[in-house]
DNA sequence: TCAAAAGGTACCAGATTAGTACTGATTGCG
DNA sequence: CGCAATCAGTACTAATCTGGTACCTTTTGA
């Protein structure tokens, strides 16, 4: 597993899809029909995108979303944190109320958020943009100069 | 979202506990008692453990479980990709028959797998041995003054 | 031979997700 | 001014998946 929800699949694709029209203003049933997302579902993931703003929502007729920001100004991460909310692999990072079940033996409390830190790291280094280019160059050998675990 | 699985929470639990302990072989009942985890569940990860290398196992009467390496040798990308399966964070990286499901239309097939690859790396630096070490210099207080969950 | 413990398979129930539907709010345009 | 297009929000349902349980087999030391 690790996989993400195909939730945060879909938005990356459309948000993808987006970063190639910055200019255009684009509707919801628009991007449904390029993306092959079912419009409702489409819909539902604009509205967080812009609640978390990285996308521009415009209201009235001839309305429509854009981006608000660069492709290259847009990580993964921050996708991910708006469809999926916060990136915290486990429950037991700081202080949940209910944490994983077996933390009253658990000797590495606030030890998870290390992994956390280093995950989210991780994908702050992979922007929109990067999910583009390589269709072209293809040569990637190291893609990540050993992002996150920076303690 | 981005959370793990439960299962691999577990598995992390049980092996930083057995962590303190590398010579002494344990048995999954006793694992169970240790962590709190039901015990069926223990004796599933455990096996699973063992498959991916991560554990040794001694089979007949007065047999258990060991660790097979040290702990700061064993990353937790070791461990979710031991419970879990390969760490993919989505369907389409680089040959898979069905993909996400937008396919056909998506600019950037490939480009998943880069991603995959910074996340890979980040959870390859977090080791068994770094899970525990900051328990101690960090002085976390007795956070389990709440009723218990488990219990 | 017996008992303890790992190994494996199959199954069920609860939780979560993905998707749908409906209703309300905002705004440009005729 | 009113209509229509579009975003916004909530609620609901069906399907999938996970976590957990049960049962049985194999191994091996006493
Ligand atoms: S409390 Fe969840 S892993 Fe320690
Ligand atoms: S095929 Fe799934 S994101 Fe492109």
């Amino acid at each position: 597993m690790f996989k993400l929800n195909k939730m945060t699949d879909y938005a990356v694709v459309m948000m993808a899809d987006m970063a190639r029209m910055t200019d255009d203003m684009r509707t919801a049933p628009q991007l449904a029909e390029a993306t092959g997302v079912p419009l409702p579902t489409v819909s539902k993931l604009l509205k967080n995108l812009a609640n978390a703003g990285l996308m521009q929502s415009q209201r009235g007729a001839s309305g429509g979303y854009s981006l608000s920001r660069a492709p290259e100004d847009i990580s993964v991460a921050e996708i991910i944190a708006a469809v999926e909310g916060p990136i915290a692999l486990t429950a037991c990072v700081d202080g949940s109320p209910d944490q994983c079940g077996v933390e009253t033996i658990c000797a590495m409390r606030g030890n998870w958020d290390k992994v956390n830190r280093a995950v989210r790291g991780a994908l702050e280094q992979v922007t929109l943009a990067d999910m583009m280019v390589s269709a072209f160059e293809f040569g990637i050998p190291a893609p990540a100069e050993r992002a996150g675990a920076a303690s």
